[in-house]
DNA sequence: CTATGTGCAAATCTTTTGCAGGCTA
DNA sequence: TAGCCTGCAAAAGATTTGCACATAG
């Protein structure tokens, strides 16, 4: 019972990794689909770097190489499955969030996290100088444990 | 005339960049002076890079090493006299200025700007989680030339 | 079968560090 | 003179690339 339960789940999770993957109109290969289970399998967002993903699928058994996980989630932002987030310069932070939302960054543990976007409001934006058009307002809220 | 002039410029523009160390108790070193110059010389703010900064020193004649450019910028930052702002992730951008306001990142040429302050206004911002506190409010206005 | 992916190691790029020698106060 | 700075080269990370092998459609 807690067996079939389990094998539920991950067969689920599985199922939304592929699809997800295929939405993009991406081949599902093997590790594909492991790194995409471990990024949307709950159905929830995630933030993640090469090397933490890297950990979580070695955690899990899953063979991939790391070089692997960074040209996998370089294709995933490509495909616009995933977005880049820049702010810490000395690693860079993938979001399976693709719309733009302000993020909290946790300066003690560089972890990276959203912000709820109905709760940002920015009433002025600075005149865009002639020639230039907006691609991207990236708001950063940097946060210190007290 | 024109050399006097050109003379008075100079030591006008190292007068400010010595005082600029002085204000942060850094002792005016060949190096410093010759990047605070750079840097201040003609007050106005100013976006490097330590490749763009360490090129900048080359063109002008000053001998200083790559290493002693990035320890300097550095301790520039550690001293309160910059800040490092972080938009690209594979360079570190450095700003003469160290209050909080608003940048434009050329995605093209990949050039820091600032934005003016005055003309950004947030309305709301996301409640912080209970037990932090807000370090920094980071925004990057990222343009597209069109 | 054939085009795409992947693994691995080596290359690349930015930034930091260690240590001997130089320069400021 | 004493201690802080700098230069240089080497190290350290993060990320990318080249190429032979594997695999999905």
């Amino acid at each position: 019972m807690m067996a079939e339960a389990e094998t539920q789940g991950v067969t689920a999770s599985r199922a939304r990794g592929i699809a997800w993957l295929g939405r993009a109109g991406l081949r599902p290969t093997r590790q594909r689909v492991a790194l995409a289970v471990l990024l949307v399998g709950d159905g929830c967002n995630r933030h993640v770097t090469a090397e933490g993903l890297y950990a979580d699928a070695q955690r899990r058994g899953d063979k991939v190489a790391l070089a692997t996980v960074y040209n996998t989630l370089r294709a995933f932002c490509d495909a616009g499955l995933m977005q880049e987030v820049t702010v810490d310069g000395t690693r860079s932070y993938f979001d399976t969030r693709t719309d733009q939302h302000p993020h909290f960054y946790w300066e003690d543990t560089s972890e990276l996290t959203d912000a709820p976007v109905s709760e940002l409001e920015i009433s002025r934006l600075p005149a865009v100088p002639a020639g230039a058009e907006i691609a991207r307002v990236d708001v950063v809220i940097r946060l210190r444990r007290r």
